[in-house]
DNA sequence: TCTGGGGTCCTAGGACCC
DNA sequence: TCTGGGGTCCTAGGACCC
């Protein structure tokens, strides 16, 4: 019998804002996504409030005003630069599956039963001494339970913590059907809005519910992903810890505009910028992308006005060179831009990602493959010394001109704390 | 005025082939 | 010329996650 735990930081964002402002311990405190747009990371003091996930902040920012709530900007290379830190600590306790920015899965198959509730406190202390970050810990005999017990271990924290503090083990644990008939169906993971329309029809309300139900109707009605998650309920394993990080499927890169964007070449500045952002990401995990997409839209909010559309292209060389793919996204986004348009968001992707190593011939008559060769070689290295400014003089130190320069459709973020673990400049002063 | 971004997995349906 | 079944591959879109 396999046994995993799964550890989740409470409220990241907002908890990584809190280590450098010990001051805010006790004050409401919400991050806000790009654009300084929705909340996306909100104190226990907020969600208290009433306050949802991704509400828009305009609309509340009276409300948390009047509660002297702090609001951050979201600040991505703090909370990569934290999460890290988190992930390097739990590996020693056993083989880690990253499963997000905030959360991982351990395998503890190394621990008994017994032994799991003092093992979770450990890890909780470390956590807590090291980084100042709160945590909680749920241990069961799959994935599934286990984001079950962490839910219900967070559950209590919310309420101060005084059943489990922080970590709970269904392992052997005779109670564990009481348990999950107190937690909503809708807090299972993988039960998204849809489904749980579905399963509510069926009288199905808590996750004990969903233990005990048809297997038969899930599987008709839920398709194979539901079916999977009853059987995980029921202790059967059908997912594994899979330590090895595979590399992506795909990567996109999009942005909602600090303003509207009207013109043809602004769009080529945001869509080159993202091309740039993405191909860095491209060769960081040395893949070359055959399929590229190109989308655009105006306000989604805006119906009697809304536009959107994409187009995507097989490449016929399969390449990761940035100026190369900025060439092809300006053929894709000609063919769908559209003049006398609000546009509000831009984005890029790539698929058919594959290994840059593996040398393609080219079974094509019309091809110089000895030219191809030369010219690729070339790209590389124009690629390699580009990448390597940028990291050593920071991101963006090099960049093509059809970026543009002065970019007057860029995410605002106007209450971004200091890089305080990755810029010498922004370092935290005692 | 102001409403996020980046992923995965699965399914249905079309095109094509034998 | 018409007819049938079965398989694969690809793409779009839905649902879900954090």
């Amino acid at each position: 019998m396999s046994r995993v735990g799964l550890i989740d930081i409470n409220n990241f964002y907002v908890s990584c804002e809190r280590i450098f402002r010990p001051d805010l311990q006790n004050t409401p405190v919400v991050v806000l996504s790009n654009n300084d747009g929705c909340v996306v990371s909100r104190s226990n003091e907020i969600k208290k409030l009433g306050v949802n996930m991704a509400s828009p902040y305009f609309k509340i920012k009276d409300e948390l005003d009047k509660a002297g709530a702090v609001a951050f900007s979201s600040n991505y290379t703090l909370y990569g630069d934290i999460s890290g830190r988190v992930m390097n600590i739990l590996a020693e306790y056993g083989p880690i599956e990253i499963y997000s920015i905030d959360e991982a899965f351990l395998d503890v198959s190394h621990v008994l039963p017994s032994q799991l509730i003092q093992f979770g406190k450990e890890i909780k202390d470390r956590l807590r001494r090291d980084l100042s970050l709160p945590v909680c810990v749920g241990f069961a005999e799959t994935k599934t339970l286990a984001k079950v017990a962490n839910e219900i271990a967070k559950e209590d924290s919310k309420k101060g913590g005084l059943v489990y503090n922080g970590v709970i083990s269904l392992v052997e644990n005779p109670q564990i059907d009481e348990l999950l008939e107190s937690l909503n169906v809708a807090d299972v993971w993988g039960i998204g809005r849809q489904n749980v329309l579905k399963v509510r029809q069926k009288g199905i309300y808590s996750a004990k519910d969903l233990k005990y139900s048809s297997q038969d109707w899930i599987k008709a009605n839920l398709a194979i992903t539901g079916l999977k998650i009853v059987q995980e309920l029921n202790g059967q394993n059908v997912t594994e810890i899979t330590s090895t990080s595979d590399p992506r499927k795909g990567i996109v890169s999009s942005r909602s505009f600090g303003k509207p964007v009207t013109t043809f070449q602004g769009l080529q500045e945001a869509v080159s910028t993202y091309i740039t952002r993405a191909s860095e990401k491209l060769r960081k995990q040395k893949s070359v992308a055959s399929y590229i997409s190109v989308f655009v839209m105006t306000n989604r909010f805006d119906r009697s006005n809304y536009y959107s559309n994409s187009q995507g292209a097989t490449l016929s060389i399969p390449t990761n060179y940035t100026p190369e793919l900025v060439k092809q996204a300006f053929k894709l986004l000609e063919k769908i831009y559209q003049p006398g348009m609000q546009y509000k968001k831009a984005g890029v992707a790539f698929w058919g990602l594959l290994d840059e190593d593996k040398t393609f011939q080219i079974e094509d008559l019309f091809t110089d493959n000895q030219a191809l060769e030369k010219s690729n070689l070339k790209q590389k290295s124009i690629s390699k010394a580009v990448d390597k400014l940028n990291r050593k003089y920071g991101s963006g130190s090099i960049v093509l001109a059809s970026n543009g320069l002065k970019q007057a459709w860029k995410v605002k973020s106007d209450q971004r704390s200091p890089n305080y673990t990755t810029d010498w400049d922004e370092i935290l002063r005692v």
